[in-house]
DNA sequence: ACTCCAGATCGACAGTCATCTATATACATA
DNA sequence: TATGTATATAGATGACTGTCGATCTGGAGT
């Protein structure tokens, strides 16, 4: 699951050969590589990208309750995707009352969107 | 599943309070929604992240003989790897002789980037 | 023709996922 | 205190995931 640093190749190749240029290693390390593939899963599913997007582009904080109309799924079922993007870090909630706000978390999608632009 | 545009509040709130600012739809439609977390998706797993970024780094094409030594993995699970995100649509790969190579496709990220940043 | 090799596919398995209904929790209002 | 409301949790289910070893495929070299 590490990538090898030690490599050297042990296949033969046909004689006189070869198959493309030396190795390239990865400029991404394994922990960057888990960290960002963390928030790229979080964001690999139509419903929680919509999420993300509405909570990104509205200033402040937004109410589950507000959430819930906007997709054709259950208040659970939002519920548990509200909580993968936590559980994630992309995103926070806070309570006030009867109500939950959720919010993206500031520079939770720098490093992916660095990485990939 | 999909946006409900039709939404009008049918909850009644406690009298006199609101939880928040009117309600906000998403700028980025159903499917936009989908192929971007397609691609999201694919880039879900680190070691698909890594492969994604060798590939990038690397003008050019890429040998899977050269790949396989660089992550703990069988050689069977990286193919499986790289079929994934063949079917994303993130890479597409050629065949010369015994040997095949794969590449990032120009722009198959374009979308989510721009979304992200 | 036979063997060897790179890579893909198959079949299995344990784990995770998205979804639902039903229920719990915790706060508000009367 | 009793009732209602917003959100979270529990439990179930069918689909999908990452991984492996074994096997298949098709081109290369002898």
């Amino acid at each position: 699951m590490t990538v090898d640093l030690e490599f050297t190749p042990k296949q033969k190749r046909p004689a006189g050969q070869r198959c493309c240029d030396p190795v390239v290693y990865p400029d991404v390390d394994r922990e960057q590589a888990i960290r960002m593939a963390e928030v790229a899963k979080a964001l690999g599913d139509p419903i929680r990208l919509q999420l993300v997007d509405v909570l990104r582009k509205h200033a402040g904080k937004v109410c589950v309750c507000e959430l819930v109309p906007l997709f054709e799924i259950s208040q659970p079922t939002l519920s548990h995707h509200l909580a993968k993007l936590r559980t994630a870090g992309v995103v926070d909630s806070e309570r006030r009352g009867l109500w939950a706000y959720y919010y993206v978390i500031p520079g939770a999608l720098a490093e992916l969107s660095a990485w990939l632009s």
